[in-house]
DNA sequence: AACGATATGATTTTCGAAAATATGGTCTGG
DNA sequence: CCAGACCATATTTTCGAAAATCATATCGTT
């Protein structure tokens, strides 16, 4: 029974995925998002092998899929680096999800369910809970970081596109590491819970139109607020 | 001066990107939108060696790449594959295809200033004279097909976000292998010229409405059309 | 001094062998 | 005859050395 896994302790990290090249995918992701990595930073080679302990072509293949996410640039025969941060980029990727995810939080609308009822209600229960107990700085704190994600992303669940869900992932992802910059200099953080909260119960009561208005006016506020507080981190390149 | 050159006849391929990776997955990507590579069809290293002549290591950089954007499928441990089509998907890439596309060419007509206006006559005349002179099977022509590529893309290319055109073109690859996977079977081209001039005149017009209506009729009976001539390949998976 | 060519060192990119994992067939006990 | 363990083979995944390429400093010529 205790022989399958005679190599847990040989074997050093693979949490996430099966292969260490998807797991360095993920951990290097989570990184460029909060940035640790900061935008710009060139990744080269023998500082992420000794940081992740894995080889060129392991590294070079979970940049490679990063790249194509947009949040690494590939610079042909000139290495990469986390992929730089502009005015004009906040302000694509803020337009490409308004476009997006109203649509999405529509169809989601229309289509939803009772367990998607459900979803919505408990995920924003759980962050509610998690500000409570600490309101200070929450994207400090990992549990908030992913409770936060689980509401926006439960409210779009049901749309039944599977293609627009990834595109919004990304663009989610995108827009998480500009607020990561600015939280480091923004006073204190706005009251996003009320507006959780109106969305929520906009989204059950099936009102798509207020819905999808809150849905606008929360992620542009927080890009505006990217702007106002991260500007000067945003007009070199 | 000949001195710089001198190994052009030893590397053997590096058509398109600099480096052999960035080659590859350009030459894939090409045969699994024509289907050459047919749906579904395993993509197994010994078989890619040999046909690409590259490394185990540069080819799984490739899939990984192509892996992001929707054309291959990552099954981890057990390998790469086409990725398979499906109704369902065909349902989700036309979807989403429409709300981008429709939301940039009414942007790229707001915006689009004299040279917008001469690429979109020119590469529709270009299209034009292709399908003259060769006007049977216009998807088996590169020719035919670049310069079809190349109409669309001019009427979006002034919406200003390089975000959403970068996720249009992923979406308009995935309807090509579509298309590609219909043409087999489908009796004879519909008129699409008459399509792509009433098109052109919206957009050149600046009659956004009307633009936006003939894109998302040129869209969807394409699609329709895939489902129609090509639902048998469609059922399983 | 300015410029271009060239050598040198640093870094990326590619390769094929080796390790890890999955697959398929065979055998055994029930 | 079936289920499950076990082995042998096929395939993927990972590694570090070697080749290719880029960046920088040096030198010679005008």
């Amino acid at each position: 029974m205790g022989r399958t896994m005679p190599d847990s302790a040989i074997r050093p990290r693979k949490e996430f995925g099966k292969t260490i090249a998807a797991d360095i995918t993920h951990r290097l992701r989570e990184e460029i998002i909060a940035c640790a990595l900061p935008p710009g930073e060139p990744l080269r080679f023998d500082v992420l092998r000794e940081r992740f302990g894995a080889s060129f072509t392991t590294l070079r293949e979970a940049l490679t899929a990063l790249a194509a996410e947009g949040l690494v640039d590939a610079q042909e025969q000139r290495g990469f680096r986390v992929a730089p941060v502009s005015r004009q980029d906040l302000v694509e990727v803020t337009d490409a999800r308004v476009l997006i995810e109203m649509e999405l939080i529509r169809r989601s609308i229309a289509r939803g369910d009772d367990d998607w009822e459900i979803a919505v209600i408990s995920t924003l229960h759980r962050l509610k809970r998690i500000e409570q107990r600490d309101p200070e700085h929450p994207l400090r704190d990992p549990e908030w970081k992913i409770a936060h994600r689980q509401f926006h992303q439960s409210l779009v669940s049901a749309c039944g596109s599977a293609t627009l869900l990834a595109i919004r992932a990304e663009l989610f992802d995108r827009a998480e590491r500009y607020r990561h910059l600015s939280a480091n200099f923004r006073p204190r953080p706005r009251d996003k819970a009320g507006e959780h909260q109106a969305i929520m119960q906009a989204a059950i009561s099936r009102n798509a139109d207020l819905a999808v208005q809150l849905i606008e006016a929360h992620i542009r506020s927080t890009s505006d607020n990217v702007a106002k507080y991260a500007g000067h981190l945003l007009d070199n390149e």
